[in-house]
DNA sequence: CACGTGTACCGCGTAACATAGTACACGTGA
DNA sequence: TCACGTGTACTATGTTACGCGGTACACGTG
């Protein structure tokens, strides 16, 4: 049950808001996140969805696994840009933009965005659900 | 059957591909698409999964369906900047922002990307297909 | 009138998503 | 040693999205 009208899976709204707060310095290289049970009853999850979550993250090399210990932040060392990431990348950002003309947006204030993204903060109505709590 | 190994619905492809040739000038205003049944063999989809790419596109104002004539590309008139368009794309672009920084690519090197885009040809390796046959 | 057009259904099968529940292997600390 | 918390794995269930196949209808054109 627990949410309806989403149209992202709820694993990946949870991997996007963790994603974000390692960007933005928020979480730190080594922190400890939440148990898989604890962040289930944090975000008002099922403890698998949370699972599949970290699970992934780790895939990305975003987190850290131990296995008796809990998850943690991982140090992005060593991340080769993946030519089928760069393509992926394009893609989307093609996506935005051609959404972006027809909204009659210009490309400055797209380049705006861009860089206020860059910086790790968000400028305008961009919200960021605290994990923590 | 059709497709497998994809991770977009085929209808959304297929809009994203008449959305570029519109944005990029290949469709201009007026000019008709190729009916669903004529498109459906052309792309190899079936009728009915045209049909909810043309609908959908209907919705957004791409396109304009005259129902015993055909479907033609519709003039971009008076598009206002839905408050909640604004934030989808902002989030879209952040989203491409974080795995960019992961990946070590430079800010310089998205605001490059950006005006490809915008520019409306693809830089790179960026395929294009074309519907018109 | 025949024809092509978009549209609207229905049913079917597959897959993804999320839930619930259980069990296991591991590390920590009492 | 033992209890506990940790991530992980597995089964099962229900819902939804997606794509396909088929049929039918309303409309405009020739």
């Amino acid at each position: 049950m627990a949410q309806i009208q989403r149209n992202q899976p709820l694993y990946e709204q949870l991997m996007w808001r963790i994603k974000a707060q390692v960007a933005s310095g928020v979480l730190i290289i080594g922190e400890k996140l939440p148990s898989v049970r604890e962040m289930a009853l944090i975000e008002g999850l099922n403890p698998n969805t949370v699972a599949k979550a970290y699970r992934a993250l780790e895939n990305q090399n975003v987190i850290e696994t131990v296995t008796g210990r809990g998850t943690f932040i991982r140090a992005n060392d060593g991340f080769a840009a993946d030519e089928q990431l760069i393509a992926s990348l394009q893609q989307q950002l093609g996506e935005v933009v051609i959404e972006a003309k027809r909204a009659s947006i210009s490309v400055q204030e797209l380049h705006r965005w861009l860089d206020s993204c860059y910086s790790g903060k968000p400028h305008s109505p961009r919200r960021m659900h605290d994990i923590s709590h």
